[in-house]
RNA sequence: CGGGGCGUAGCGCAGCCUGGUAGCGCACAGCGUUCGGGACGCUGGGGUCGUGGGUUCGAAUCCCACCGCCCCGACCA
């Protein structure tokens, strides 16, 4: 008896299901909105924290801006408007009476942000700002999935302003390289990163980078960008200040964000026919306990396992004794297993004579005795292998699903039969870009830096014309 | 936003064609027996049939509009 789509059966309906029946989130009355329940929001909290203590590590602060931004703000940087001006929910009543000026709802904060940063920086030594939200935000978007794409999302949004053009190109791959480590450390999920192309980058931003990463039906997901905004809004913001020769100049800016599609990617990129596979290090429940119940458990198992549980909470472990009565342990295994939680220990009856837990991966679905004496020790040891594991599964996958190719022909048969990535050389233009798009639905996930390339130089897998561009192109969500 | 599909109990569905007492499986509640990989028996509760309008003596069923979900495209964290 199964109760959930098989992954490897139908990927997107899948999807869906799994995010429901794991109770992660449930669709709200309103079109494309969604509540985040509470096991999917704990997964948000973990990665909030993992992720807020680098961001402060790396000497930013925490701030909060107004939800709703003036009109007259939003039009200030033309392409930033004309970006994003589709997708904005405007406000333009205020209890019985007309608004004078509608105002959005922040589909990103960069306007109101850039109007207080005029206000605040007047010298060299006001300088860096360097400022992250955590906040919500609105995109009236058309095609929606839960946590993928949704009308009202959950972020953080860096933003920050120096003195010098390099400071702010520093900054922008700084953040880049940051939330590669981050998405490779804690949610296993291994990433590509590069610069966007002109057709993809960020409404008003001088340069956008961006961390892709490879779900386990072959598309690509966009999990992070990194902005250079240059001083594009510095100009229409006025944020100028006095350099240290004593001449106003504009400041430089980046801005920088994530999302909670990253829990969309933690669900897409490990989950398998069972259900989900969380890391660890982002796992609500890292160890569950299933007492076997049979005879008279509830005096001789329970009291085992609740001391387990004690012992284990002490060690910093995140684990929960699923003691219900009104479900067999087979039923909790399958449950757990579909949650996605790493580590099950059972105990039963010959466990209690054995002094030991039978420890059973959710990765491997490995079963091995552990001996209760100091048993928070190989728990952890076997909680890092399971991040471990899931990385480095993670990363053959992607590695499997990477083709290099060379003519269009080539590239058309394996986007077809191999999905994945596609590495291969471009020209730069926007025709080949969109002849490409038009005929494959692949788009260019990312331009490789420089110093990521090949040497040497190639074709473009379009019109032939030779170039040092390396990229990757995927079809993506 | 275009093309297609779907909307009946928490979930999965039948009933609709041919209008006339709203059903099935799972889930849920109670009791009992069970429990080392999704247990079983008995009893029971739960429905504005997506929403609004129309046709009709009578609408889950026929007609219109709207809303939502899924898939395939056009646009985006």
């Amino acid at each position: 008896m199964r109760n959930i789509t098989a992954k490897s059966e139908d990927f997107s309906k899948w999807y869906p299901e799994i995010i429901r029946k794991a109770a992660l989130a449930d669709y709200a009355p309103i079109k494309g909105m969604m509540v985040i329940r509470p096991y999917g929001y704990a997964i948000w909290e973990y990665i909030q924290a993992h992720l807020d203590r680098r961001i402060k590590s790396s000497g930013h602060e925490n701030a909060y801006f107004p939800l709703f931004v003036p009109e007259s703000l939003l039009q200030k940087e033309t392409a930033h408007l004309e970006g994003f001006s589709p997708e904005v929910a405007w406000v333009t009543q205020g209890g019985a009476d007309e608004l004078e000026e509608r105002l959005a709802v922040r589909p990103t904060s960069e306007a109101i942000i850039g109007h207080m940063y005029s206000k605040w920086i007047k010298s060299y030594r006001d300088l860096p700002v360097l400022i992250n939200q955590w906040a919500n935000i609105v995109r009236w978007e058309k095609v929606t999935r839960p946590f993928l794409r949704t009308t009202e999302f959950l972020w953080q949004e860096g933003h920050t302003a120096h003195e010098t053009q390099e400071g702010a190109q520093e900054e922008t791959l700084k953040i880049l390289a940051l939330y590669k480590e981050f998405s490779e450390t804690e949610l296993a999920v291994p990433v590509l990163s590069g610069e966007k192309t002109e057709k993809e980058k960020f409404a008003g931003a001088q340069m956008t980078y961006c961390i892709e990463g490879l779900m386990s039906d072959g598309k690509a997901l966009q999990m992070g960008t990194s902005h250079d905004l240059g001083q594009n809004f510095a100009q229409v913001f006025n944020i100028r200040f006095e350099d240290r020769e004593q001449t106003l100049q504009y400041a430089w800016q980046t801005s920088w964000g994530v999302s909670t599609r990253l829990v969309g990617a933690v669900v897409m990129c490990h989950g398998d026919d069972s259900g989900l596979k969380l890391p660890p290090r982002v796992a609500p429940v890292q160890v569950v306990i299933v007492p076997i119940s049979v005879g008279d458990w509830k005096e001789t198992v329970l009291p085992v396992a609740r001391q387990l549980e004690v012992s284990l909470k002490q060690a910093g472990i995140r684990v929960k004794l699923d003691a219900r009565e009104e479900f067999t342990p087979g039923w909790k295994f399958s449950d757990w297993e579909m949650r996605g939680v790493p580590l099950r220990l059972e105990v039963g009856p010959r466990d209690v004579k054995n002094n030991q837990a039978l420890s059973a991966r959710r990765d491997t679905r490995e079963k091995q005795p552990l001996s209760l004496e100091n048993i928070a020790d190989p728990v952890l040891k076997l909680l890092d292998d399971i991040q471990n594991n899931l990385l480095q599964s993670a990363r053959k996958f992607q590695k499997e699903n990477t083709h290099v190719v060379g003519d269009y022909a080539e590239f058309k048969t394996v986007l077809e039969e191999k999905k994945g990535f596609l590495k291969t050389f471009w020209c730069g233009s926007a025709e080949c870009e969109n002849q490409i798009k038009e005929e494959t639905m692949a788009t260019i996930r990312v331009v490789l830096m420089e110093e990521d390339r090949d040497s040497g130089d190639g074709g473009c897998i379009c019109c032939g014309k030779g170039s040092q561009e390396q990229v990757y192109f995927a079809r993506a969500y």
